[in-house]
DNA sequence: TGACAATATGTCAGATGTGGTATAAACTTG
DNA sequence: CAAGTTTATACCACATCTGACATATTGTCA
């Protein structure tokens, strides 16, 4: 949420927490939670540059394209070690995938 | 001997060629070791750093101390998503957490 | 518009991961 | 050395994740 819409919301009289403390996260939780979103988004990038389709990607991961479409959006029946050996699977390296956490974004 | 712990006896040093060689892994399942192990070993170093032990971390996180035991072996029976909330769990940002993939040893 | 490809959503049996417990082994420290 | 603490290993009931499948929705293009 930018600070123009928080401020707008503010003024109107609604108390705009974060997502977390919404939630009722720890910062662990949530910490968890940005580096998931992060990885799912880089891998749905990575896929869409190499041109390729979900079932195609299902198919180099041995998965199946039902599961490829709950891993980019951060279903959570998905776990952190599906989400890294898919974007792996992209060919991506582990420095890849140290960039995708480094540029998680903040602003929640 | 089994592979679960032949890996184990490798990651901890006595490897003659390289594991992934040996073990017949795929680009993408290496990938995926050498970012375990780079977690885990960034784990153990939070937490010596902090003093304190597997149980109070194992208290901290909800979980027990064989459990943190294992996680800092990389045992294959550990998630990523434990070792990750473990790490963050210690007060690691996701930024730290990229800092630990980014450190990934290569030689392999 | 219709036909086709891609993506999303729901379900579930079987696979994998988890906390708890027990206990052994490895350190500390007096 | 013994007593206490920390860490490692083994096991299992229960929980969570996974691939596969079915089906719905969305996007594309002629």
């Amino acid at each position: 949420m930018d600070a123009t819409k928080r401020s707008r919301l503010e003024t109107a009289g609604f108390q705009v927490g974060t997502v977390s403390e919404f939630l009722g996260l720890t910062p662990a939780e949530s910490a968890l939670v940005e580096a998931r979103l992060a990885l799912c988004y880089a891998l749905k990038e990575r896929r869409l540059a190499q041109g390729i389709s979900q079932s195609a990607l299902a198919r180099r991961m041995k998965s199946s394209q039902s599961r490829v479409a709950k891993i980019e959006s951060g279903d959570p029946t998905v776990s952190l070690d599906l989400m890294a050996r898919a974007f792996l699977e992209t060919g991506a390296t582990v420095k890849d995938l140290a960039a995708a956490f480094y540029n998680a974004d903040e602003t929640k």
